[in-house]
DNA sequence: ACCTGAACACCGTTCAAGT
DNA sequence: ACCTGAACACCGTTCAAGT
């Protein structure tokens, strides 16, 4: 049970040992397991190797899981955008999304300020370059894009651990039975919610949110151009 | 070494134990040692008990931070809020950022939907109501607060991360090295900014990011008011 | 150079037993 | 009822040794 015919998990791999071995096991033990499941120990486990023969081929985790990143982004499909600024801004917000949505495993690495992987940097570029287009200085296509960045960030965690939540036992949440015995007088809001909270809070409204956001960022900043310096 | 004269840490609690005594423990741990440090092991050494003693009066580690979080909310100055509505919604949501700002400790479950507090709701409530004030229908002002909460989860979650990095260890992320080797041609904007970068997202924006979302998401509401049913 | 073995310093939590 | 002891099932990573 410890160790196998030659080496190398149920898929059979060849070579000594190599990022990209690593990667696809890693890719492996995603689909089959889930991002949960990623360790370095685990993923030794599917090598058949010890977890310290990882560390001679990436730095630490955090590498790993860049190295996954960049992977993703590489076989993600590059769509023309939009040429109207405006709506370039909004699909470049929205592509940062799609990639990262394909990377669930990046959740405890996804607010750190290492991450990056260079085969998703286009979309950063072509987020600031709308936002300039549409008349901002860079410095303020440069907040644009943090504003933005931090509404994704926050829409992602929350979602995953949503899903999380759902898995494990679909009980409903603290938010709803507290909901269900709150004083109407002073929670009139809350109250007449309740029993709506659930379905509007379950819903993606990723979409909607940045279509806002993105129209509030530019008109708010277009509204004062010109006024300083 | 291992048991002292009595029990309590270096605090000395009197009676046997109790949430209160629990939490007082842990608002210790977190002032003296971070909320890295804050696990239920650890919390049992300072209480100089097994940790196994904490689970007969808390559920779960998640619950623990649900009580903390109840007493910073508690203790939390409940100022009053402008009378127009959309001062009020932006002062809520500021609220809602700053009291949280409070709690370091929540990182690990501020995106669960089993996030609550009793004693922080008068913010939801306060946020939805002015939402509803400005004239959104109580749906739109549900998707508007979690638009908002979305956001607030990123930059606070960004914010922690970033400033772990910079605890730790003092170098450049890989984001500005990367941004210094960046082909000008293919990337015009980033090199632009690669200098700049690591100002410009230190900085806090959220306040300046929050003004220009809150106003987006009124102002694309009450856009489409009475277009459709 | 590449990998192993053993260890360090942790986690949250279950389960059976003690008083 | 309240607490302990031992264990389960894990983490990421360092360090010294093997080939």
């Amino acid at each position: 049970m410890k160790s196998r015919t030659g080496r190398g998990g149920r898929a059979g791999r060849p070579g000594p040992l190599s990022q990209e071995a690593i990667v696809t096991a890693a890719l492996r033990v995603l689909d089959d397991h889930g991002p949960d499941q990623l360790s370095m120990r685990r993923l030794a486990r599917e090598l058949s190797i010890t977890p310290m023969a990882l560390y001679h081929h990436v730095r630490d985790k955090h590498e790993l899981l860049l190295l996954l990143l960049a992977y993703k982004s590489r076989s993600f499909p590059r769509p023309v955008l939009p040429d109207e600024p405006r709506e370039r801004l909004l699909a470049a917000a929205q592509l940062l999304h799609d990639v990262l949505t394909e990377c669930p495993f990046l959740d405890e690495v996804l607010a750190s300020p290492d991450l990056l992987a260079v085969s998703a940097l286009w979309v950063m570029e072509a987020l600031l370059d709308a936002a300039v287009e549409c008349g901002l200085t860079l410095e303020q296509a440069a907040q644009t894009h943090q504003a933005i960045w931090h509404y994704t960030v926050g829409v992602l965690m929350v979602r995953t651990t949503s899903r999380q939540h759902h898995a494990e036992l679909s009980r409903p949440t603290r938010r709803e039975q507290a909901f269900a015995t709150l004083p109407p007088d002073t929670f009139p809001r809350l109250t007449s919610l309740a029993g709506r909270w659930a379905g509007l809070t379950t819903r993606d409204t990723h979409r909607e949110g940045l279509q806002d956001i993105v129209d509030g960022l530019l008109d708010q900043h277009l509204a004062y151009r010109g006024g300083s310096a």
